[in-house]
DNA sequence: TGTTTCGTACGAAAAGTTTCCTACCTTTAA
DNA sequence: TTAAAGGTAGGAAACTTTTCGTACGAAACA
């Protein structure tokens, strides 16, 4: 499957299923507890806010869970990079049309991006020549 | 003013909202019905849902208005790249922890970075030694 | 001069997203 | 064995975003 197909299959994840989905991501299959805990780091979530959007999810088809146990435990349907994939490819093609390296450019300009990230792209490129 | 400041100041534009701003940002200043014909080639908009938008869009200060003729002109308050930067800053931070390596190479997996891209990427950074 | 076309303004409906209250069940611990 | 803690389910409220109907004025033109 390529990512223009992936592009019409997959719904854009909201905001808060993004942070969902990046804590499931950082800790692997989890229970809501501990999403919730996590969130919570970061700001004020109610624990049912949260079993709310994880039900919601799984209703989606973003995250399948386990109920053989009380509590479910929920796991992402894609994987981290394949969906991260998706989300730069729909990135780059709104915003720098298409070009990878339009993006590259105002990357460049970007305070955040130091003499380390510099030289590690660049590192990066020579080895794809081999 | 530094992206951080950027950040906490600007508020992210709505997804219809940046359908339109890329529309004045390729075409300069414009009337409603300009942005509105632009849109239309995508996708079915009323005339007056575009109207409402870039009037919500002035209020909030992401437009500006010249109303001294009957038509009226709406002008983007920030530049392309400005506000491109910033949403490329939020996206590398939300996504990739701030690392633009990390993005680079994601972009390289991806089916789309072209050969033509990779080398044009390595040209940029060839340059930026001088 | 009338009528049709093209413009703005306003409000509200529609749609999408997020949050949380309430109910109720299971497990844990006093 | 009862009270407290922790779990799911469902629905509704709150908020944000998007869309468009209606009203009405100005310009174009037959």
């Amino acid at each position: 499957m390529n990512n223009q197909e992936l592009r019409n299959m997959i719904p854009e994840p909201t905001k808060a299923e993004l942070e969902i989905l990046q804590v499931l991501w950082e800790f692997g299959p989890s229970t809501v507890r501990l999403v919730n805990d996590k969130l919570n780091e970061q700001r004020d979530v109610n624990y049912t806010s949260t079993l709310k959007q994880m039900q919601i999810m799984a209703e989606k088809g973003i995250l399948k869970r386990d109920e053989s146990q009380m509590k479910h435990i929920y796991i992402p349907v894609e994987a981290e990079e394949k969906t991260k994939g998706l989300l730069l490819d729909r990135f780059v093609n709104t915003l720098y049309k298409g070009s990878a390296t339009n993006l590259m450019m105002q990357l460049m300009d970007n305070d955040k991006t130091s003499k380390e990230d510099i030289e590690a792209m660049k590192e990066l490129l020579s080895k794809l020549d081999k």
